[in-house]
RNA sequence: GCGGGCGUGGCGGAACUGGGAGACGCGCCAGGUUUAGGUCCUGGUGGCUUAACAGCCGUGGGGGUUCGAGUCCCUCCGCCCGCACCA
């Protein structure tokens, strides 16, 4: 019997599916199978996948199999997003030019990929570096400038002093650049934008659409967009009267923004952000505001700091009149907790109902009026301590709106407002426009030229692709393409007088944003085929990592109405179904001197302990964590794919754990894989000589010992497929395992009982195809094994018998007052009466009885029998 | 601080709408085959009490609803993720 050989059979499969162009997608003409769009994030080239790919891979791959052997006409393409700014960095530290490292790459990646056996359509592949792709992003991009959702202005930028880039402010994680972690400058420069705000409504409202995303995913998004209803409420601005600040000139007015104007009788203070314009103006003349104001935007970018700062504020000696109370005068601060970028940077303090504010009122010791009195408390002796009221209830202390709840106060504050011309009902929203501008060279350049007599002209159509230059130097910090002259420099394509060429690339985030449709036509002569596109778009499956759950996602999300606008797709939402992937951990191993070592470096002893391997030394073994180099907790699945084979290592992914949660590499795990990939291939082996032919008519009888594999082989099948339709491979899985457990202890007399061997092909065929989405290399051998001619990847998918599913007699479970007492043989669906007579006939039951009375006796039909006594 | 999620054997986990807790895998124990070893096969494996039969306990803790709770409700504890002085 030869044993199953991973390397030869797996190349073996790959050839021919290639060689059939089994993969390869196509427009069904005729519309009769249903079109089904399975796609991964499509990686960075960084030159080796690592294990997240294969996970990320292999679930997409089941997906993209199940799909095609249940007769959906199937689409799953591969390609890279190759732009960005590792290459740069790699032609700086190797000399050698981002195009060349970053093409390597990809066909070192290309040839890994492969070797994992994916049932990808590989004739789509494009990288987003390719001149063919990102010439269409620029017409894209001069679509979106003439439908005004590409603009260009001066702003204060996110400034990455390490990557010498600019960042989106979705790109800052606690004052740091999100891919060098450097502290982020503030900056100013011209900058081009798109204007995402223009559909942050339709971008928060279909969200509730978005049935087949994680519930979590969505919730990120509408958190970032953040809308919230309130009001503009304008203060006019009295003094100074006392103070640092007395006899300057300041502003008239303030204009704050407040999500509580309700509770606007409970103000005692204005409070505005170091970074307001009056707060500047007021620094100007005032050494104290100024070096509050620096002591403010010195604690303003760490993290851990702000998080534990004391509220703080400097007293301007300027007052506010109250809008509605002609006596009242309230204080203006400027305070280290409200921030410029939200609102209006001013707010007005009501202690009583926000915590901030508490805390604020008293350290400076200001008045704490509560004006929202809960539903059961005394509006006379209810008053706020330590701990401000931001529950429902009445308002109170409030003239006009006493006895309002929240929501009518709210309105009623907005209105009057209105009519008092100070004010106005306004929606918030936190969401920015996204800065595209990259000082960097290896992007997709933006198609316009900068002219001094007529401004931003757009390259003509006919003139792209603005192509990225060869021949330049990465050895000056900044962007490349301002050193290239002869690139820079060319004629005005509206008057003709030199003008110079924007040398801003695109963020990598606009390559990511609308690749999925141009795989539909990836080798149009327009950005999208829109025959192509209105047949494949939405993406029915998309599967990724949930770091990707806001920037990616919601640039796509916009990126794509941004083009629909410009008619170049009909759907809204690029992706109908999202699945986000857990990582893959592995546990960490320290020497004694706390220096990271490899699993390679460590040994396993027979005790349980681990020490190092070349010298025995003590280890200390951390706790499971992502997989990362600088851990060096890292299995490279070249050595997995090269060990064990694509099919095992793919098995252990899709094992265990639930595919939304983390994965702990261990190497009993990739070995238990192994195992059962021999075990399938005994089962055959072991059993081939004596099965029927394929496709022999199915026999009239079955014995008892058939009849049980059938009806297992059976529920089988729907318990897999469920398993698949519902993102839980694991499950698939051991049901998978429990199916081969059977096979293996199967037996059957050949003299006696051709029935049982056919039930024993059926079983065998069936655990195959259902394998095949999984380890399709081994399905393959089986299925060719097991005397079939077509590929395994074109058999359908099986379809359990409806009466095969259902036992006559049934096992129930009796209990009395709920506890387990004994079980019940009983044919099924028998009425109530005899059931409830069996169960009371159980030996156990009955002495469990004893001489007690029994009370009750429920009878949930088919299940259990619950005895009260 | 706000929002979301999770907590089940030695480990990863299963249990569709409340109905036999622990499927399946790993690990471990015992036995067998072959062998130098692994592979492979058979059986066992939540805890406690017991010689055994059997019984009791058991899904983070406590309480509740129910004939019946891993599942629903309240409360407390712990862990993880996201956002964050968002007015």
């Amino acid at each position: 019997m030869a044993r199953y050989n991973a390397k030869t059979t797996e190349a073996k499969w790959q050839a021919a599916w290639a060689e059939a162009r089994t993969f390869e997608a196509a427009v069904d003409p005729d519309r009769c199978k249903p079109k089904y769009y399975v796609l991964e994030m499509f990686p960075y080239p960084s030159g080796r996948i690592h294990m997240g790919h294969v996970r990320n891979y292999a679930m997409g791959d089941v997906v993209a199999r199940y799909k095609r052997a249940k007769g959906f006409n199937v689409l799953h393409p591969m390609g890279w997003d190759a732009f960005g700014l590792p290459a740069e960095n790699a032609a700086l530290e190797n000399k050698i030019h981002p195009a060349k490292w970053t093409y390597e790459n990809i066909d070192n990646m290309r040839g890994q990929l492969q070797s994992m056996g994916l049932s990808l359509d590989w004739s789509r592949e494009f990288a987003t570096c390719d001149v063919d792709y990102y010439r269409q992003q620029q017409k894209l991009f001069l679509d979106l400038l003439q439908n005004d959702l590409a603009y260009r202005r001066e702003s204060w930028v996110n400034w990455d002093p390490v990557d010498q880039t600019v960042l989106a402010n979705e790109q800052v994680i606690d004052g740091c650049g999100w891919r060098s972690g450097a502290p982020v400058e503030r900056r100013q420069l011209s900058q081009w934008f798109f204007r995402i705000t223009a559909f942050q409504d339709e971008l928060l409202n279909a969200l509730g659409d978005l049935d087949r995303w994680p519930e979590k995913v969505r919730l990120m998004q509408a958190n970032w967009i953040g809308r919230s209803e309130g009001a503009r409420l304008r203060f006019t601005v009295k003094g100074p009267t006392m103070g640092p600040t007395k006899g300057s000139a300041a502003h008239d007015e303030i204009e704050v923004f407040t999500t509580r104007p309700d509770t606007i009788f409970g103000a005692s203070f204005l409070a505005l952000s170091p970074d307001h314009p009056m707060t500047a103006k007021l620094a100007a003349g005032n050494p104290d505001i100024a070096a509050f104001v620096a002591e403010c935007r010195r604690l303003g970018t760490s993290e851990e700091v702000i998080e534990k700062a004391e509220k703080r504020g400097l007293d301007t000696g300027f007052r506010a009149a109250h809008p509605f109370l002609a006596d009242v005068e309230l204080p203006i601060y400027i305070a280290n907790f409200v921030l410029i970028d939200y609102g209006t940077g001013a707010i007005f303090g009501c202690p009583a109902h926000d915590q901030r504010d508490l805390d604020f009122a008293r350290k400076y010791d200001l008045n704490v009026l509560p004006v929202v009195i809960p539903k059961d408390a005394d509006p006379v002796d209810f008053s706020i301590d330590s701990e401000a009221y931001v529950g429902p209830g009445q308002l109170a202390n409030s003239h006009f709106l006493d006895g309002m709840s929240i929501e009518d106060a709210k309105a009623e504050v907005a209105s009057r407002a209105e009519t008092g011309n100070f004010g106005t009902g306004q929606v918030m929203y936190r969401l920015r426009d996204w800065g595209v501008s990259r000082q960097r060279y290896w992007g997709c350049p933006i198609p316009v030229v900068h002219c001094d007599d007529c401004g931003v002209v757009p390259v003509a159509e006919a003139d792209l692709p603005v192509t990225l230059p060869d021949g330049v130097t990465f050895e000056r910090p900044g962007n490349p393409l301002d050193d290239h002259a002869t690139w820079r420099d060319v004629p005005c394509p509206s008057c003709g007088k030199p003008g110079r060429r924007e040398t801003d690339t695109l963020d990598t985030f606009v390559d990511s944003a609308w690749y999925f449709a141009r795989f539909c036509s990836p080798r149009a002569g327009q950005p999208l085929d829109r025959d192509a596109v209105d047949y494949w778009m939405p993406v029915d499956q998309y599967i990724g990592g949930v770091e990707h759950a806001i920037l990616h996602l919601l640039y796509a999300r916009f990126f794509t109405r941004a083009i629909e606008t410009c008619g170049h797709v009909g759907v809204s939402e690029p992706f109908s179904g999202l699945f986000t992937q857990g990582m893959v951990c592995h546990e960490t191993y320290r020497d004694d001197a706390g220096t990271w070592l490899e699993p390679t470096e460590v040994d396993r002893r027979d005790d349980g302990n681990f020490v190092r391997a070349n010298n025995g030394a003590s280890i200390k073994v951390g706790r499971s964590e992502k997989m990362s180099k600088s851990r060096k907790n890292v299995i490279d699945p070249e050595d997995i794919i090269e060990r064990y084979g694509a099919d095992t290592a793919r098995w252990f992914m899709l094992s265990d754990s639930p595919p939304e949660r983390d994965l702990e590499w261990t190497d009993g795990g990739i070995e238990g894989a192994w195992r059962f990939t021999g075990r399938i291939w005994r089962i055959i082996e072991e059993s081939i000589d004596r099965l029927p032919a394929p496709g022999t008519a199915v026999p009239g009888r079955f014995d008892d010992n058939a009849l049980v594999l059938r009806r297992l082989t059976h529920q089988a099948i729907g318990a897999v497929t469920d398993g698949i339709e519902r993102f839980q491979f694991n499950v698939s899985v051991a049901r998978l395992y429990q199916l081969a457990n059977a096979l293996g202890s199967y037996k059957v007399d050949d003299d006696t009982d051709q029935a049982g061997r056919w039930a024993q092909r059926e079983a065998i065929e069936t655990l195959v195809v259902m394998i095949s989405p999984m380890m399709p290399h081994l399905a393959e051998e089986a299925w060719q094994t097991l005397g079939q001619t077509g590929l395994v990847a074109d058999a359908p998918w099986p379809v359990a018998s409806p009466e095969l599913l259902v036992e006559d007699t049934i096992t129930i479970a009796v209990q009395m007052n709920g506890k387990m007492r004994g079980t019940l043989e009983i044919a099924r669906d028998q009425p109530e009466d005899e059931v409830r007579a069996a169960a009371l006939a159980v030996d156990k039951i009955k002495q469990a009885i004893g001489d007690k009375e029994v009370r009750r006796v429920i009878v949930v039909p088919n299940r259990i029998v619950n005895v009260v006594v």
